[in-house]
DNA sequence: AAAATAGTGTCTATGAGACACTATAGT
DNA sequence: ACTATAGTGTCTCATAGACACTATTTT
């Protein structure tokens, strides 16, 4: 461990530069300000589906910079907390969500992303299932909005989002976040077509229509319903709890997920 | 809510929500160092492909911990250096190749990783081209070595590196480097289907065989001859250079790569 | 000529899309 | 009976694998 208030040339870094073999060696290869040490964040993109589309939650800003935008939820990485438990614990103090699905996604870094001094930020997903969206978010301000993902396919890029309810105000996003929001919708297309990921954002119990749904809300395109079905039952994922769900028509069989070892 | 120069360390982040009005008093009085922060390094993972399999260099660790055992390329992050740029010049430095594709992994902190301290390390893979495998790797001691995947497909898990020559004696590796290298080996295998990544690992011109015996090699799989041309001129990402190359038996078609626009 | 590698043509198996049809509920 | 949704059967098309065949070089 560094101590605070001297900074010595034999700091921890040094010795993890092997090739260096005698000190003068490595301060005249080495640059001297990367002794000092930036803070490391986790943020979390939280996403969940409804009937219109996709959802994220935000935080409302309440200082500078940025005062007023939504961010994130995120949070500093303890010294000795691992990035996971960092962003388990992001999620659970300023969402108020715990035993959700997690995945680490990306890591942003550029020097001034923000302009108080230098945060590199561990950026981490997250899938809500529906039922749980309405669940109270620990008397924070934390907001769901709604995601405006303005390219097709998985191009990439940074996404907008809105407020739901009448007038759809832009939320003005803080930071890099609309990037980082945009990296999450783009993974998350991407694991959708190999990844039984998809049963994250859904209640225990769902129809193959509330399945389908919910691929294409993400997908954001129309899927064909025979092959859809198909493609979910020959995966052996799904597996039919007997019980049926009744609409306006003949009742659809409930599936549940089943995490298969073999794949 | 916690004041200035009170750091309390169950809540680091608490350090972000002090509560000033004015923008620039804000940045003034935001005291950067008010809590301990984890080192950031990268560490680069850079893959090449011979006749006979997978290659990587290591460099061998001249202190503690981990004398004597092989570290995958690496260094502490700047403080006001970009990551990418951070995984650039480490490849530079300690590899001697620049003009390298490089591209983000996954970043590893777990609290015990690097036993002196608490290290971040932000992980990246990079592609060499066979014929700049043999370029003097800048008079370090870095050393190609073997990769030894003990899982088939894309199962994931760390991997093992070998000698190249008689013998094969095991390179011990030193930290997490085991997984962060399995981590790379399974991210290029599942890339390798769906991205242009294979042309990285090849000159500038090469046959169809040649592009094949890549796959077969990155994939631990051998592929159908046909469906593999068929795939790979259906791609569009092929040109035909018009030249050929002599080997054996009748001259193959030489191709170069071309990055299409719109995919 | 024989061997070796490059490249083509075609048959077949598989999976997705399209569409028609049957099944079971509410009104 | 009518409508709405659930679920099945089957045809077609696109693509991958398999295999036979031709083409062009070296030895």
């Amino acid at each position: 461990m560094s101590r605070p208030g001297k900074p010595r040339p034999k700091a921890p870094e040094s010795r993890a530069l092997a090739r260096v073999d005698d000190e003068a060696a490595f301060l005249a290869s080495y640059d001297a300000s990367a002794f000092p040490r930036p803070s490391v964040a986790v943020d979390v993109v939280l996403l969940a589906v409804d009937e219109a589309g996709l959802l994220t939650l935000l935080v409302p800003r309440a200082e500078h910079p940025y005062i007023g935008a939504y961010a994130l939820p995120g949070g500093f990485v303890g010294i000795d907390e691992a990035l996971d438990a960092a962003a388990s614990r992001v999620l659970a103090d300023k969402a108020g969500y715990t035993g959700v699905f997690l995945e680490q996604l990306y890591t942003f870094g550029s020097p001034r992303r923000d302009p108080r001094t230098r945060v590199i930020s561990v950026a981490y997903y997250a899938l809500l299932a529906l039922p749980r969206v309405g669940e109270p978010a620990l008397g924070d301000r934390a907001k769901w909005g709604r995601v405006d993902v303005p390219w097709e396919a998985e191009t990439g890029g940074p996404v907008m989002v809105k407020e739901i309810g009448p007038g759809e105000r832009a939320m003005v996003l803080a930071f890099d976040h609309a990037h980082i929001l945009g990296m999450a919708v783009k993974r998350l297309r991407g694991k959708l077509d190999y990844s039984p990921i998809g049963f994250q954002l859904l209640p225990e119990r769902f129809t193959l229509l509330d399945l389908q749904r919910v691929h294409e809300i993400v997908l954001d395109r129309p899927l064909n319903k025979d092959s859809f079905r198909r493609r979910m039952l020959a995966s052996g994922q799904l597996e039919a709890t007997g019980e049926h769900h009744q609409g306006g028509g003949r009742p659809a069989e409930l599936y549940r997920f089943v995490r298969r070892s073999a794949v």
